[in-house]
DNA sequence: TTAGGTGCAAACAATTTGCCGTGTT
DNA sequence: AACACGGCAAATTGTTTGCACCTAA
């Protein structure tokens, strides 16, 4: 179970943490396949995987779209054990927070905010150890 | 351009809002299946893609997985044109807001917060019509 | 009648995985 | 030497699209 140095995988983490786009996988590959050639776009998928799995890396949003009828804006919690998403009807969409966005020099028409944990039926289910 | 009315579009539209889990295209698919028979999967897509551009429905998060060498909570910026996703520094993390969801009565370990808009680039060629 | 909608299957795109040789410990 | 790692390509999954037919207006 225990990982080993690998000069990749250090060398992807730098690729993210240097660039400051948030870079997708594709990002990373091309970025480093210059200085390495035989990089393969497996490799920077796994150890992409590997580094958010434990926490050196943060992976923003998922591979699957989600839809939702409500069209007006409101907050959601997403459980991270079952992947099940919940509106949080008790806590308003809060459109100061935009007004705040804005003095930092952008142009703002909204805001997603979306919580995480665990839903009940999962919190239910952990046992402890 | 102007769309007509499609038996389809509506049991799609119905799916998404009686379903509160905020499904997926293929969960939409699975759901209608027993219904409609006849239903293809194609459909389903297209259907729940025109009704996000039009707004009768919002898509949650995209399709492809970003990441961020940047692990300490913090807030996100998203341009609506290009995509390209930046650090919003001057707007912290507010744990206080973890602890106003937690009042729902759920575990709540964090929060993701992401700003929507048009970066100064994209501001600058907008161009009026 | 006319343009939009649908099913179906093929095309695409994003991501994962098996296999087997290589590198770290 | 043992086992994690990386390259490569095939396999999976998620999503889009072309085409011929169907249907609302």
């Amino acid at each position: 179970m225990a990982q080993r140095f690998s000069h990749q995988r250090e060398r992807i983490y730098q690729a993210v943490l240097e660039s400051r786009d948030h870079p997708t996988a594709e990002m990373v590959y091309h970025r480093l396949k210059p200085e390495l050639p035989r990089l393969s776009l497996g490799t920077v998928y796994r150890n992409l995987q590997q580094m958010a799995r434990e926490g050196r890396l943060a992976e923003l949003a998922g591979p699957v779209a989600r839809f939702d009828a409500v069209i007006r804006p409101h907050t959601h919690f997403q459980c991270a054990a079952c992947g099940a998403i919940l509106d949080l009807a008790d806590l308003p969409y809060d459109p100061a927070l935009d007004r705040t966005a804005e003095a930092c020099g952008l142009t703002i028409t909204g805001h997603s905010l979306v919580f995480t944990g665990l839903c009940p039926r999962c919190a239910g289910e952990k046992q402890p150890a």
